[in-house]
Parts: C-alpha cells; sequence; structure tokens
DNA sequence: CTTGACATTCCAGTTACTGGAAGGTGTATA
DNA sequence: TATACACCTTCCAGTAACTGGAATGTCAAG
C-alpha cells in the first residue's frame, strides 16, 4: 500500500502522512525498491486513531503520548480518559467564551445601525463602539 | 510617554506593541533622546481599538484594513460592519463545531466507563472506540 | 514518446505573538 | 561610589500543525 492507498483510507493527506511520520507519531515505513513508503493494515489503524483524535481536539503532543503508552504495551485508556475529561472542560470552557463573543459582535451590530456611516473620527461611529469597548475576555 | 504606560494603558505587553509597530499597525513613534518610544494619547486609542477588536476575533489582517481606510480619510463604518456580520457567522460556525465535539466526547466518557481500562489492543478499550469513531467534522 | 498521476526530498511560509540574549539607561538606596 | 533594580533597545529563535512549491524521479497508458 503506496502512501496515496493510505491516504485514501484515512482521509488525511500525503503530506500530513509524511509531517506525521517525521514528528514520529507514525513509525518510518518499509520502502519499495524505488523509494516509495509501503504501508500496512496496522498503519491504517494508527492513522484513523490519529485523525480521530486530533478531530476531538487533541494536539499532537497529547497523541503522541497516548500511542507511547500503547508502543510500551501498556493500556492508556486511564490516561486517556483523563485527557478526554480535561479536554471536555476546556472545550466548554471555549464554548463560553465564544458565545460571550458572539453576543459581544451581536450588541455591535444592532447599535451600530443607529448610527451614522461616515465619522472617521468622531464618536457616532462604529469604530468608536469599538473602541470604547470594555475588554473583557 | 514611554512603552510601559502605554502597555499599562492598554493592558498590551510592550513586545506587542513593539511587534504591531513592526507589522505595521501602528505608526513608529517618536524617539527621546536615549532611544526610547515616546507616545501620545492618539496611540493609546489606536491601540485600544486593535486590543478590542482583536478580542472581538478579529485578524491583525482584517484590523490593518479597517485602519488603513481611516488613515485615508475614509470612513470604514461599513466595512467594519461587513467584517463584524461576517465574524458572527464565523463565530457561530466555530460554536456549533464545538458543541458537538463536546457531545462527542461525552458520548466517548460514557461509553467508557463500561469498559475495562487494561486492555491494549482489544476492542473493549476507549481507544478502540476512539479509533473507530466515525470522522464527522 | 509524451502525458499524467504518482512518488521523493528539502525549504519556506503561515498566525500572533513570546522568550531570551546582550547590552544601554535612569533612579533609589547602602 | 557602588550597586541593585526596573526599565529600555535590538535581534534571533521558537511555537502548532501543517501547507505550498521547487526540483527531480517513477510508472502505466495512449
Amino acid at each position: 500500500m503506496f502512501i496515496r492507498d493510505l491516504s485514501r483510507a484515512t482521509g488525511l493527506p500525503p503530506k500530513t502522512i509524511r509531517y506525521y511520520e517525521m514528528e514520529g507519531l507514525v513509525p518510518p515505513p518499509a520502502r519499495a525498491a524505488n523509494g516509495y513508503r509501503c504501508y500496512s493494515e496496522a498503519d491504517v489503524d494508527r492513522l484513523r486513531f490519529i485523525a480521530s483524535a486530533r478531530n476531538l481536539g487533541f494536539s499532537l503532543d497529547d497523541i503522541a503520548e497516548v500511542l507511547a503508552f500503547r508502543d510500551r504495551g501498556e493500556a492508556p485508556c486511564l490516561y486517556l480518559l483523563d485527557l478526554i475529561t480535561k479536554k471536555s472542560a476546556e472545550i466548554r470552557q471555549r464554548i463560553d467564551d465564544l458565545l460571550r463573543l458572539e453576543s459581544d459582535l451581536l450588541d455591535l451590530q444592532r447599535q451600530a445601525r443607529n448610527l451614522p456611516t461616515d465619522d472617521v473620527e468622531g464618536k457616532a461611529c462604529i469604530c468608536h463602539l469599538v473602541k470604547i469597548r470594555a475588554i473583557k475576555p
């Protein structure tokens, strides 16, 4: 299986697969006579795990930790569960931040509709609204 | 007003202010005899605008556009309002993505509680759950 | 024999800073 | 006067996770 096949099987671009190899997330694969990378089903599994974890918002460092457990023959389940719990909290925080941002932006839009649109430096301008906005986050 | 004063007035670290200068977002200020940067109230305004817009999720490129309007003496209000509208939609999208992510992670946690925690490669392991997870986003 | 789709390596760029080194300045205190 | 301390300056490098592009090689089909 060459890199394009692995790419199609996992949805990851070949560039990304090579990058993961360089970063040590996947082992250097065997090479064909012409130097092409040759992959196995185990590589498909590993890359699917990485892709899925990335989609769940984990960093490559996090993922590397989990894979290192497995590569040492240890079960990373407890560690992974802990990571997932922490990541949940992080995502919740990000959602809250973004919700506040959204309501800020909507406020600004609402206020801006009652303002002229040609006041460059005066106080009756959306730029002024942005400028004087209390810096919350 | 030296850079530390401007920093205190805006909440931006001196490093960041110098960085903004390098990027062309703030004009190179006058210098004292000893080479220190000297700022005015106008700089406070400009940096507050930048900081506030950054907090609203705008990129430095976006902000530079808006400032360029003002520096040309044009009112950027319409442009800025358009940016704000687009950014709102973007944030909404990000929130939706994160909400889906969150429910994914919570699902995973729920399922994982009924699983052993010492199965390295078998099917009854949270790693397996992550691996086989359909790649949604 | 050429076109097209692959593959390889290596270098550089992205975003918005942040850290650190090496060195100069200004003031208060021992 | 020495020195400690908080500043200031410039420049270089690193972060995360890729992505784009150049230069070059390989293979099958028409």
